[in-house]
Order: C-alpha cells, then structure tokens, then sequence
DNA sequence: ACGTAGCATGGTC
DNA sequence: TGACCATGCTACG
C-alpha cells in the first residue's frame, strides 16, 4: 500500500504515504512495518490508526477489501495495517477478528495469531522478542484458522495439502506466502513457529533474505492468501507496537523479492512468518494427529481440544525450518510453487546411517505428517525435485509411554543426496500437490566452494513427499527400504563421499564443531598427550576411554617434550631427552620442563653436551633398557600424529597388531566390553583405534614408517603389551617355576615365551613409568588393568583375571605364537637398530607363521614418535589369520 | 553369521 | 522431573 510502502520512518513525513503531514518530533507508532521497525505517523493518523480506522479512513478505494463472512464487516485484507484484523477461514473467506473471538475459544490476546494465542508460552518469549512483527504476522496470523482442512485426515489420504499450508511461498512471485489456513486448528503448533521462528530472528538465521527484502520494501510481503482466495490485508495493529528491532516475522517472508515492494497484498502471508514456522499443525486437527499438540493448548478448531493432547507442541528450535531463499527456489523447481516450510532435522549418526530409520521429532511428526494409530505406521510417497520418487514408511515405535517417530527406508534417498551426519535434511510442503518437500544442506563445514559446488549440483536436492499416502499397490512394488525410484530407476546412488564430518548424535550435536575446529582440537589433543608428563612424584593411573589410553595424574600434568624418566645408579631421578637435532640422549634433572622442540644447545644443565658434537652419555646398552619403556612412554602420549595417509601393505598387520594390542591391553576388561558398548560399530568420526582405521580393511595402507594415528596406536600398544608381558614375566616367573612341577606342558609354554627381550626384568629404570606402562595390578585407578602373565605367554584372547582358565591348547595358542615371534622380532631388531644408528632402517621381515600371509602384514613397531628418522623400526610379522580373530 | 526390527537405555534439555 | 531422542541391545529371521 500506498501508505506504507514509503519511506522509512526515519523521514520526517508521517509514514502513511496519503498523509503529507510532518511527523511530530516524538511520532507516534503505528503498524509494524516488516523490517520489525513500527511505522511512524503524525498524530492524525496515529490517531486513525489506534481508532481502527485507518484502512476505512486511507484504503477505501485500494484493492483487498473483503467482508467477514458473519458479520458482513468490511475489512481490509490486503494491507499490512488491517493484518491482524481478520481469520482466513478454512472454508473460503475471512472472518473478523470480532467474529473469529466468538467461533473460536482463543487466547486472550487477540492480536496474536490463534496459535499464539493458545500457547501460553509464546507470550512470555515474545516478551522477550520484541513484537516481532507480530502486527504483521498477526494480520495475517491472529486469524484463526478453524477452516482449513486437515492435510492428513486420519486416514484418508489429503492431497490437497496446501490449503492448509501455513508458509506459503509463492516462489513465482518470490513472495512468501503464509497461509492464514491453519491458524486455529494448530494453535500451539502455530505459536511454537511463530516462538521459533522469532527466536531464528533474533539468532540471525536464516530468513535473511526475507528481512533484507523487506527492509527494502519497508512492507510487509506478507501474503494472506488464504487458499483459494487472498486476502492480503492491511490492518492496523495498534496493539503491537514492540519496539524490536529484529525483524518482524513478515520479515521471514524469505521469499518476498524486491519487485514485491509495493504489493504486499500480493505476497502471501497471512502469517506473515516466513518460512521458518512451520505450517501450523491445523491440518492436523481433524486428523486426529495425536499428538501434536501440547496439551495445555486448546486445540481444536473452535476451541474444543483436541482428542489427544499428546505432546507439547513446542517444536524445538533446531527443527526450525531455516531455508534459505535458494532453498526455496531449488526445492520448488517449478516457478508457480508455493513452499511451506515445515521443519528441518540435523541428520544423526543413526539417521545417515546404514539402518535407514530417520528418527523424525516427535512433535514434527505429528503435527506434519499423516497421524498414525499403528506402529506399523503409513507409507509415504517421497518425490525430489528431479522427478526421483520415494517411499518411506512413516511409523512410530512405543517408547516409554510415549512414541519414537521414524522414517523407515530412507537410506537410498539420503545416499543419493549424499548426506551424512550433521548435514540436515528439511521437510516442508509444496504447493500446490501438497506435497512434503525433503530437502537438505549439507553440514555448514563444508567449505564455501564445496558448498557452492553442491548448491549447484545437487544441493537443495529436494524430495517431495506426497502428503497422501503412497499408493499401497505401488508401494508393494517397492523394495525393502521402500526406494522407489520411478524415474530414478538407474539412477546411482552416488554413495560414496568422504564422510568427514562424521555424524553426531543429537549429543553430539551439541557438542558439534565445525571440521576445521574439530581438527584444531585434535591436533592439540594429540600434542597435549604428547606433551602431557605426570607431575613429579606422582605415579599416573592409566584409563582407556573409547580405546585409548589416558594417563590420568592426580596433580595437573607437566607439558614438555617427552623424555624418559629414568633413576640413576645414585638413585637420582632423571630424565633422558632426545636431541631434536643429533638424536642423541642428554642427561636432565627430572624436573626440566622441556619445550617440545629440545636440541642439544637447549642443554644448559649439562653445558659440556649442550652441543650435538658432544658424546653421549648413555651407552647403547643402556639405551636399550630405557628405549621400551621410552618408546612406551612416548607413544602412549603420542598417541597421534598426523594421519599420513600412505599406500602400503602394511594396514592390514597394523590392523591385526592393533587388535591383538587392544586385546591384550584389555584383557583386563571385561571381554567385549570395550568395543562393543563403546564402539559397536565403526564409526567415522572416531578417533579410537577402531574407528581411525577405514572399514573392513579399506582404505590407505600404510608404510612401515607410517607415523599415524593408527600405526602409532598401534605401535605403542605392541610396546606396552610387550612391556607388561616382560614384568608380568617376572613376577610369575617364581610361580611359574613352582607350577612347574606340577604341570610340565606349561613350563614348556614358559620357556617358550619367555622371549629374547633384553629389557625383560630389568627394565622400567623408572617406577612411573613402569605403572604407567605396565600397571600395577593393584593400582586401583587403573580402569584398565591389563597384564597378565599368562603363564608366560600372553594369550591375547583371555581375559587375565581367567588367564588360570586357560589351557595351553587354547585356541589362543596360534596369535600368541604370532606375538611372540612379532615381539622377538620387535627386540631383536630394536637393539640392531638402536645400536647401529638411530637412523630408521625399516627392515620388513616376512611374516612369520607360514601361513602366507599377504607381505603386508609386518609392522614397524620401532618407530618412535616425532621423527620417523629417528625411529627405531622393527618389523612384526603377524599372522594373517591373526587379523580375524583378533578383530572379532 | 549376519542383518534387521523393535524395544530399551540413558544423556540432554 | 519428564519428555525427547540418539543409539544400544538383542531376539529373530
């Protein structure tokens, strides 16, 4: 209009474009304006405007005039001021706001759209929100919405769902179109949208466009259409005059395009909340939806509640639509479509995954989907915009006295959008047809050009769900999963793509952060472990979380270059730190805090080796009594490194390694307890020990000198499972002895493992480390307690604390022969190494155990953390049988 | 042995 | 505290 289409408030002429009056120093408020701001009016037509009159008084000639199909009053639907004045009826036509009060049981606040009304909890939220723009969207919004017809009646299949649409957008015209349809029947459902919506507003979500727009258009774009008749409406709303400077929920009219400015009457929009509220459930009412709303709320058209009150409406505001006008656009394809968004959902682990069962919000569900009585629920036909059509299987599970809504079958669909956890998937309606529309966006981490690229190609991608049922005949066509594919038979799934960003639970979700924070942190994780010493005097406890080992200190840890603690002949405590430079050992009190770059000119408590020309002061020899222990040490706190992702034959005896270690480590864990409860499954975003490794053996292999997350993992649970064998070994050596009498086979057992580890008994110099390492079985910090001496061997496959249990014809035998022949190798080859030169010769040894296993299968377990060069590599040849049994 | 269906559990809000 | 919901768990095919 004409009065409202001027200027900003910010001219010094009253806003009403008819009035050429000059706006007193303090003018008055008058309609909220769809840029949140409240037009300002010289006192005459504030004064009109308060009285009501305004329309009557300006827009008597303007188009938009209808009249309240009870009363017979005239009203102005087509302007912003009268927005709030009058309810679009399901049936056809408008009824004032006079009128609708005495049909409908509504709130007390008859300005706010009936949903509003209902809830008593927007009210409150609104407080804290500004009005925004509830004038408008009240103009459009306080409407009750008694008449629309449910989309889903019970059971009768609605396909005509966009009369009950809320949102509209009328993407032809850009606009968005609320639908003023559902008001009254979905009161809560309503209210939860407008709350939510005006909660996005005031987090700057997405309705972007629609605020800039309508900054623009200083009008509201708010389209009143009611199905088949728009009535876009003005009306004044005094009553609103909240200063918010967000923007008004016209502003959400996303859609509304700048050749709209001026037709506010032709912008959709009863309510004039962009998309981001979801249709109101009205449709819902007659359907019995269960449900959907809360129960506090009145629902029912007309007042009456409604036969369930299941849930509480309130849609969570991460299930707020938060399209974007390209969204909008992509997902209509056509130019004539009107979107309604509905609600969106961040895809969880469980949802991207393999099972295909998109756990669906229990109040989205039910207020947008057909109601369901039985769990076996409805099947849904799903149609994207490239034509593909789908079916899901709607349907709930009991839980808890209450119901778990999900999305059966939906695998396919989200393959071919390629989505994964932590992208979102949208769902909202499609006019007309009625369909429900599945969109997505992928996870904000993706870069800007990859999402640029995917906006392009297949971002957006949206499905239509029918918001009838699918048809049963067609739907028995369908597979399992209920793919459909009708004109996408052929079509590939492009399965595939990195999933980098794994998936996060809804847990995690809260805990989500961007990949590049994700890597940021890891990396700090990985150094901090690195890094991380146990306070002086203080013994570390050691607990395995999700598969990995933390060392836990009582007293904050030290952070420094790991170092080798270590007691001198005096009894001294010391610590042996390795040169960055020469690679050689220098001396240092056992309180030196090292930076994690240390040479030799960073000496300064031993000036005479503060030089790489220095000698050494350790022998070869002594070396090697600390190096397990310092390998231990070193790779247990550094865990990670870089993930090299390097093509070797070697994953597959850093697999089997790494499982045999997590085995052997866990031995003290109740068996399966590890992995089955923490990580059932492998998952993407894991970093433990299963989960950094790719499925089923694919992916990268690794090389011998691979430094990664995995080898170092696995490098270092080799170590500390060899380590503990060794004090395990001598401390069951005596009973061991005594055993022998008594049972020779298993001395024979003793004998044979008692391996060439010229570290085995005297090792671990320093006690720390030792329990770090080793653990004492008596520590009763440690979670995870491992050794067990197994009669000498260490059947990988037990559990220590029922190492008595075993026989020594347990199927164990084979991997432990394996490990020992991978640890003998292991010592063997450390001390070669270490004694020559500290250069990494990799040697790759041909597995042993015969069974031909792929060459692949050594593991360079010497390989030291930091510097590959450094490393002392040594190859275990592992049993490709090994791997199986291991892994299970 | 494996995959699935459906319920159970527990964390988060 | 209860509702919600992600995911675990397991009986079953």
């Amino acid at each position: 209009m004409t009065s409202t289409s001027g200027a900003a408030s910010s001219s010094k002429i009253c806003f009403n474009s008819d009035c050429k009056d000059l706006k007193s120093e303090r003018p008055r408020k008058g309609w909220r304006l769809r840029t949140g701001e409240l037009a300002e009016l010289c006192d005459r037509c504030a004064s009109v405007y308060e009285e009501g009159r305004f329309c009557d008084t300006f827009h008597l000639n303007a188009s938009g005039w209808r009249s309240c199909e009870s009363c017979g009053k005239r009203v102005h639907c087509g302007c912003i001021v009268s927005a709030h004045a009058f309810t679009l009826l399901d049936a056809g036509g408008i009824e004032c706001l006079a009128c609708a009060r005495k049909n409908v049981v509504l709130g007390s606040n008859s300005s706010w759209p009936s949903s509003l009304l209902f809830n008593t909890s927007l009210p409150e939220r609104l407080k804290d929100y500004p009005a925004k723009n509830w004038s408008q969207l009240a103009g459009s919004g306080p409407v009750p919405w008694r008449q629309a017809p449910s989309l889903f009646n019970s059971s009768i299949p609605q396909p005509e769902l966009h009369s009950s649409v809320p949102y509209e957008v009328d993407l032809s015209t850009s606009i968005d179109r609320l639908n003023a349809t559902e008001r009254l029947s979905t009161p809560s459902l309503e209210k939860k949208r407008i709350e939510d919506f005006g909660e996005r507003l005031m987090n700057g979500s997405s309705l972007k466009l629609g605020t800039r727009d309508i900054h623009e258009n200083g009008n509201a774009g708010i389209n009143c259409d009611e199905q088949p008749s728009s009535c876009s409406t003005k009306s004044q709303q005094p009553s609103l005059k909240e200063e918010s400077s967000k923007p008004p929920f016209g502003l959400v009219v996303p859609y509304t395009s700048p050749d709209e400015v001026n037709g506010q009457l032709g912008l959709s929009g009863t309510h004039s909340r962009p998309n981001p509220q979801p249709p109101l459930a009205k449709q819902f009412h007659n359907n019995q939806h269960n449900g959907h709303d809360s129960s506090s709320e009145p629902q029912t058209r007309n007042g009456k509640p409604r036969p369930d009150g299941r849930g509480r409406n309130q849609l969570f505001p991460r299930y707020w639509p938060r399209f974007t006008d390209q969204d909008l656009l992509q997902i209509s394809g056509d130019s004539n479509s009107v979107i309604t968004p509905l609600f969106e959902k961040m895809l969880s682990a469980s949802d991207a995954g393999r099972i295909g069962r998109l756990v669906l919000p229990k109040k989205c569900a039910e207020a947008y989907f057909p109601p369901i009585s039985q769990p076996e629920g409805l099947p849904l036909k799903v149609q994207d915009s490239k034509g593909k059509e789908w079916i899901f299987q709607f349907r709930f599970w009991p839980n808890n006295n209450s119901r778990m809504y999900v999305l059966e079958g939906v695998t396919p669909c989200i393959q071919n959008m390629q989505l994964q956890a932590g992208d979102v998937v949208t769902f909202s309606r499609l006019e007309p047809g009625g369909k429900l529309v599945m969109g997505f966006r992928k996870a904000s981490t993706a870069s800007a050009s990859e999402q640029d690229n995917e906006a392009k190609s297949n971002n957006g991608v949206s499905v239509h769900v029918d918001t009838e049922l699918a048809d049963p005949a067609s739907w028995s066509k369908v597979d399992k999963s209920g793919y459909i594919a009708k004109e996408a038979i052929g079509t590939k799934l492009a399965v595939s793509r990195k999933r980098k960003s794994s998936t996060l639970g809804s847990k995690s979700k809260r805990l989500r952060i961007d990949n590049e924070d994700l890597i940021e942190l890891k990396i700090t994780w990985e150094e901090a472990q690195g890094l991380l010493r146990p306070p002086l005097n203080h013994i570390p406890s050691v607990v395995v979380i999700e598969g990995f080992e933390f060392e836990e200190y009582e007293d904050a840890p030290i952070l420094g270059k790991p170092t080798i603690r270590a007691t001198d002949s005096s009894g001294e405590k010391i610590q042996w730190v390795q040169c960055e430079d020469c690679s050689k050992w220098r001396r240092l009190p056992s309180n030196a805090l090292l930076p994690s770059k240390w040479t030799c000119s960073s000496n300064s408590w031993d000036p005479e080796r503060s030089f790489c020309s220095a000698a050494q002061e350790l022998t070869a020899e002594q070396l090697e009594d600390l190096l397990p222990h310092c390998n231990s040490v070193a790779s247990k706190k550094m865990k990670a490194t870089k993930q090299e992702p390097e093509n070797v034959d070697a994953l597959e005896g850093l697999d089997t390694l790494a499982n045999l270690a997590i085995l052997g480590e866990g031995e003290g864990l109740p068996a399966s307890s590890q992995a089955t409860t923490k990580h059932p499954r492998h998952r993407p975003g894991c970093s433990c020990i299963v989960c950094i490794q790719p499925p089923s053996g694919k992916g990268p292999k690794h090389k011998q000198t691979c430094t990664c997350n995995v080898c170092q993992t696995v490098k270092r649970r080799f170590r500390t499972l060899m380590l503990r064998r060794e004090k395990k070994q001598s401390q069951k050596e005596a009973e061991t002895t005594r055993k022998k009498q008594q049972s020779p086979m298993r001395d024979k057992l003793m004998d044979d493992d008692s391996l060439p580890c010229s570290n085995a008994g005297n090792s671990s110099p320093n006690p720390i480390k030792v329990v770090s390492e080793g653990g004492s079985d008596d520590d009763p910090n440690r979670v995870k307690s491992s050794t067990s001496p197994f009669k000498g061997q260490i059947d990988l496959n037990i559990q220590p604390e029922r190492e008595e249990e075993l026989s020594p014809g347990s199927d164990s035998g084979s991997m432990m022969k394996l490990l020992q022949d991978a640890t003998e190798r292991y010592l063997r080859q450390q001390r070669l190494n270490f004694g020559g030169n500290s250069s990494s010769v990799v040697t790759q040894t041909q597995p042993v155990g015969g069974t031909g296993d792929k060459i692949g299968n050594s593991v360079n377990l010497g390989a030291s953390h930091q510097d590959p060069d450094r490393d002392h590599p040594a190859v275990f040849p592992i049993k490709a049988s090994a791997h199986t049994s291991a892994t299970g």
